[in-house]
Order: structure tokens, then C-alpha cells, then sequence
DNA sequence: TTGTAGGCGTTATCAT
DNA sequence: ATGATAACGCCTACAA
């Protein structure tokens, strides 16, 4: 039980012949302190139990050596690595980029780090990144726009850590998440488009069966209906949340017989392409036709016209997945579902309708 | 030397009244195969040495507990941990958000995990960020848009862990980073400028003194010089490369006596400002006034009208890090400054200057 | 082909 | 107030 060669001691910071040079261990620093390593240990903590001398000679010298305890190796010990996991479907999205600042910061405040990881939308690779995570002995995992969803019940029991979902995409029983209120933001829209006049409201969705796209294409419908408007399904067409698709999809909607007075996007990324196309064939916003968005990114205040949209707080949304995950952490087992409020923010993409405002016997088409 | 208590091996995936049930350990798996647990570590790294039956029957059972090795115990042991760590101003920065993506489809695919880290554009964050992440033992360290820079060399020799800079804001003498060509980039943007006429270009800035917007605003002059174009400083202001900001510094632009012809803009997200408050205005671009911005951002080419601006290969910068971040750890210490090169796109806010394209003498002004 | 015996750098539990 | 000593879960000799 002797210590490896003792003449290691004074040479430690240098790389001196070897290849890997190792920080410091506590050990190290207990040998220059002349005491053993559990009083190091303390006095790094702050225990009452150390001479205050003592504890000021060893933190001397662990600020001049640059001692650091090994977070893994205390990790090892205390089974619990003061660490979570963030699975997103692709860092780029700025959706996904403000829910990670959320939960960064509100980890951060905490002391815990976060693992970054992208599923990239594939439902596969979002399971094998869940698993590695559990592999590294994360305390705990958050899954924004979860492919997966309730194919986690029976993980959660094997894996035996807490997991919190953000819009989860494919609900089922009882995991622990944080929505946004998605009928109630397409509702909010809708209302506002048929109270400008608008009859033929035009919905370009996301073809991958989201929850999200689900349930604002029924607020859509159900909108309708209760103006007493007839649901049309050539206007009701599907992108994948994507702007490239968007163009490609409004076009479409472009090219009908009788176009749309106003278009209804899934989302800000769809709406973004509806505003390319429509100005690409020289209409103008609002006055031909007007658009509404959903998320309130970064940008849609500033597009030419600034977006009329519904805001999500996706960045408290991350904060509040943070803490719930916090709560299961540490025992709880109360979370379950939380529902954030979405707002409409009107802007001025949207405006009255076509023939609200006058339209020429000509125009009026038959 | 006895294992605890032998009843608990069955129940152990039940959390049979344990608060803390943990994972399967190596032992576990062991006794349940009825080998040691070394023989379970080579059956599960598909070691040779193991008889075939005992592996698969080892593997089975691994399978069955849904047993993963902990990452941490083996970090410990190996002396690395196959975790490296990002540190960003902010994941909300698209800039930010494309490099963080190419460093963890990179770091994925050789089998690392990544921390992320927020700095807020503080250097002092950035640097205890930095200890932090030591701290966790991460094997190397990218950052993105450093303010500290030049600061690292001391910091490396007493971290001993290797850094890679990307877009290093205050370079100094010597660190590994991968660069965008700033010079290269602003020049070709000021070319395209003033081949189409325009001889009154403002610049909008950051004030911050980050190394891009040097290089930039340098082109910038340089550029004015060889086409014998007097430098205006009244027409080079100076941002935060925010949008809001570009707002107020493109107004002050907007209420000069006479009136820039086109903009030359630090980022997208600055032009993404100044396009907003000249249309607020009712002056049309690039009719009126021409605008370039700089990074190509993914909503660049969707804006109305399409962003004329340099592209910066954010995402393969991310990946370029990584791979040098890489050869660093596995002893090279050749690598030092890559620079990608800076591509100009010329799309639609760009257009001939008006004095160009022949302007009324009434509006010439004296 | 398999098992035994450390040791990685901490924290935790005892003594003293 | 401090020091032995034993885990934590894994890997890696070395021994059998």
C-alpha cells in the first residue's frame, strides 16, 4: 500500500517524459498538505470539521496546483453525476435551440451539465440515444418533440431514470411532459382570420402524423365549422415543417382554382416558405392573401410583413422541463402533464379579407 | 470479500422497497451467469478469450437485465471519459446552433458524447465554464466564438485538456481554431457592391471589438480605398450583431443628409434589422437601398426579398473542430489554424445603385 | 478459457 | 480535528 514512486510528487505538473500527464488527485494534494486525503476532501467541502488553518493550507495549495476533484470519479461513489441529457431532433432548429437555452440555464443554475444529443427525428436513433445517455448514468433526460413517446413506459422502468417530455409527439399514458396548448393557440388564429372576413382559409400541416400538427389541424377544422364554414380538403395540405416543402405546398394552393384569402401554417418554418412563394408570384401580404404562423421564432417580428403568429414560450418551456425533471429527481412522482399557454400575437401579416373590403362584381368570379 | 446480500440478485430490477434501486452492476451479471466479472467484461467487448456458449449465454443475460457498463466506472479506470465539451454564447444563436450541430454528429459518430455549455458571450462565464467542464474530465473542449482567446494559453498548460477554437473573437498567439475568412468574405461582398454602382455603402458593425467585425470592417475600408472611394465614418456604425440593434443603427443611417445606396452588414441577423427598418420606412430594396449581411443563416434566402451575404459553412466548421479536436487528443500537436473559405451568394437585396441607374439632377441635391 | 487481485479518485464510515 | 479503511463499478494484468 505505498505510494507509487514519491519523487512523482514535485515533477506532477510537468509532463515530465510521461505521455499522459494526469491532474492531480486528491491523494497528491493530501501528500503536499501533509495530511491524509479524506481531510482534504473535507476541507475542499467546506467542513467545520478541519482546522481552519489546515483547511487554508490545503486550499492554498489546490488553487496553485489547479486541483479539480474528478467529477467521474465522485460521481462513481456518490451514484449520482450531477448530469442530464437533452435529446433533440436537431440543434438547428430554432424551436429546439431556445427549449435547450432553457434547460442549460435553468441546469446550470443547479450545477448539473447537459448532455447534447440529436435523435435526428428518427425514431430509432432517438431509443439508442435514450439508452447511451442511461450508459453514462445521467440523473436525467429530457426529449423535446419526442418520436417515441409512449413507447417510453416500458423503458422508463428498465433504464430507471426520470424522463421529461417537451410536445411530446406521440402521447399516450402518463409520462411526464410539457405541451403547448395547441387548440387553443390554432383556435386563437382561426378566430382572428374569420373575424377579418376570411372564408377560405387555406392550412398547410406537417404529413408526419405530429401531435402537434393533429391537434391544430382539428382546432382548424373545428374553427370552421363553427363559422358555418364548409371544410375544404384542397385546402388542407401537408408540408413537414420544413420551408423548402412549404414553398412547394403553397404553390399548390396558389394554383387552385380559387385561391385562399389566407393561410394558416403549422408553423413559423412553413410560414416563412408561404411568404416566399406568395411574394414570388408578385401577391402582396395582406392585401391578396394573408398568413399566420406558430412558435413565434426569432425572426417572424421582423419579416417584411412581421408575422402574425402565436408565441410559445419555448424557452420557459425547457425551464419548466428542467424543474419538473428536477422534482422527479429527487422523489417525486406528482408531475405528469404541464400545459403551457400559447398567445396569439397579431402582426401584420394578416389583414381583411379580399372581399371583405370591396371586391369588383368582376373579381368575384361567377 | 463476500458479495452483499445473496437474496437480493432476483429482485433486483424490482425496486423492492429500495429507495435507490441501482442499475445492474458487473457483478450482477455475473452471479446470474455463474462466471466472474471479468469474464463478463470481455464477453461483452466480444473478446476472443470467451468460450462461445458462455458469451452468448453472458450477452443474453445482459440483454434480458437490460445491463449497459456504466460509463463513469470505466471513465475512471481508463482515465477518459469520451465526452468532450461545447461551449456556445448561446444555443439560440443560429450561428451557434450550426456549429454545435456539426460537432455532435461528429463527436456521435466516434462514439462521444458532448456537454453543452452556454457562456452568454461573458468571458468570465466562458472561462469558469470552461473549469468546469475539466472538472467533468472531458477529454477535449471546443468554443465557439470565444471571448476569451489569446487567455487560453496559460489555462491549457494547467488544464491539460486540448481546446479548438471556432471563430476565436480576441486570437492571440497560437491556440488551435478553425477561422471563417473574414477578409476574403467582406472584400467579395464590397466587390459585388460596387461593381453594381453603389458608392455610398454603409457598414453597420458590432461594437463589441470581436475579431470578425475587425476583419470585416477592414475589407470594408480597404475595399472603398481601391475603388477610390472616400471612407465616410458617419456611414460606419456600429451594431451589437443583434437585430434589435441594426433596427436603431440602420435608422440613424436612414435620417442621414444624404442617404447610403446599400448596406453592408456584419451578420444576417444585423441585416435582418436593417431590412425590417428600411421597409418600415416604404423604401424598397434593392430599388432604393441594397442589403448584404454575412453568415447565411437558413432563413436568409426565404426573406423578401432573398438576402444577398456571404456563407460561412457553419455546420462543417463544426465538424472541422471536431476532427482537429480529435487529432489533438490522440497526441498530434500539429494542427493549430484552419480557415474555410467564405463564399459570397448573391441573391435579390442586392441591386444597381440609383445614381447608377440614372437619377433625376432634382434629386442629385446640389 | 477463466478467475484472482489490484487500482482508478472520490466520498463515507468508522475509529481515534 | 484527523486518519485508516472500505466501497463505488469497471478494466487490466497476472495467475491458474
Amino acid at each position: 500500500m505505498f505510494e507509487k514512486e514519491p519523487g512523482r510528487t514535485a515533477g506532477l505538473m510537468h509532463s515530465a517524459g510521461q505521455r499522459a500527464p494526469r491532474q492531480p488527485s486528491i491523494k497528491d494534494i493530501a501528500r503536499l498538505a501533509h495530511v491524509s486525503h479524506p481531510t482534504v476532501s473535507r476541507a475542499l467541502h467546506n467542513s467545520p470539521l478541519v482546522r481552519p488553518e489546515t483547511a487554508e493550507k490545503i486550499r492554498r495549495i489546490a488553487a496553485e496546483t489547479g486541483y479539480r476533484a474528478s467529477a467521474v470519479a465522485r460521481g462513481l461513489v456518490t451514484r449520482q453525476t450531477r448530469t442530464v441529457g437533452l435529446v433533440v431532433t436537431t440543434v438547428s432548429d430554432p424551436f429546439a435551440a431556445e427549449v435547450a437555452c432553457g434547460v442549460e440555464q435553468t441546469a446550470n443554475d443547479y450545477g448539473y451539465a447537459v448532455f447534447l444529443a440529436d435523435s435526428n427525428a428518427d425514431p430509432k436513433r432517438e431509443r439508442s440515444v435514450v439508452q447511451e445517455l442511461a450508459e453514462r448514468r445521467v440523473d436525467g433526460i429530457i426529449v423535446t418533440s419526442s418520436r417515441v413517446g409512449a413507447l417510453y413506459l416500458p423503458l422508463l422502468k428498465q433504464l430507471n431514470v426520470p424522463i421529461v417530455l417537451v410536445n411530446d409527439q406521440f402521447p399516450g399514458a402518463f409520462v411526464h411532459s410539457v405541451m403547448i396548448a395547441n387548440r387553443a393557440g390554432s383556435r386563437a388564429v382561426m378566430k382572428h382570420l374569420i373575424g377579418l372576413g376570411h372564408k377560405r382559409i387555406a392550412y398547410i400541416g406537417d404529413r408526419n402524423g405530429y401531435q402537434s400538427d393533429v391537434e391544430r389541424l382539428a382546432s382548424y377544422k373545428q374553427a370552421l365549422a363553427e363559422a358555418g364554414i364548409e371544410f375544404d380538403a384542397k385546402l388542407a395540405v401537408k408540408g413537414n415543417g420544413g420551408t423548402a416543402t412549404a414553398i412547394k405546398a403553397m404553390n399548390g394552393l396558389l394554383d387552385l382554382d380559387r385561391q385562399p384569402t389566407a393561410v394558416c401554417c403549422y408553423n413559423d418554418m412553413t410560414a416563412l416558405g408561404a411568404m416566399r412563394a406568395i411574394h414570388a408570384r408578385g401577391l402582396r401580404i395582406p392585401a391578396d392573401i394573408s398568413v399566420t404562423g406558430f412558435d413565434d421564432l426569432f425572426f417572424s417580428g421582423y419579416l417584411d410583413p412581421p408575422l402574425t403568429t402565436v408565441h410559445q414560450p419555448m424557452r420557459r418551456m425547457g425551464e419548466i422541463a428542467m424543474e419538473n425533471l428536477f422534482k422527479l429527481m429527487s422523489g417525486e412522482q406528482s408531475v405528469a402533464q404541464a400545459e403551457v399557454k400559447a398567445k396569439l400575437i397579431v402582426r401584420g401579416s394578416t389583414g381583411k379579407a379580399k372581399t371583405a373590403r370591396g371586391l369588383t362584381p368582376k373579381s368575384r368570379r361567377r
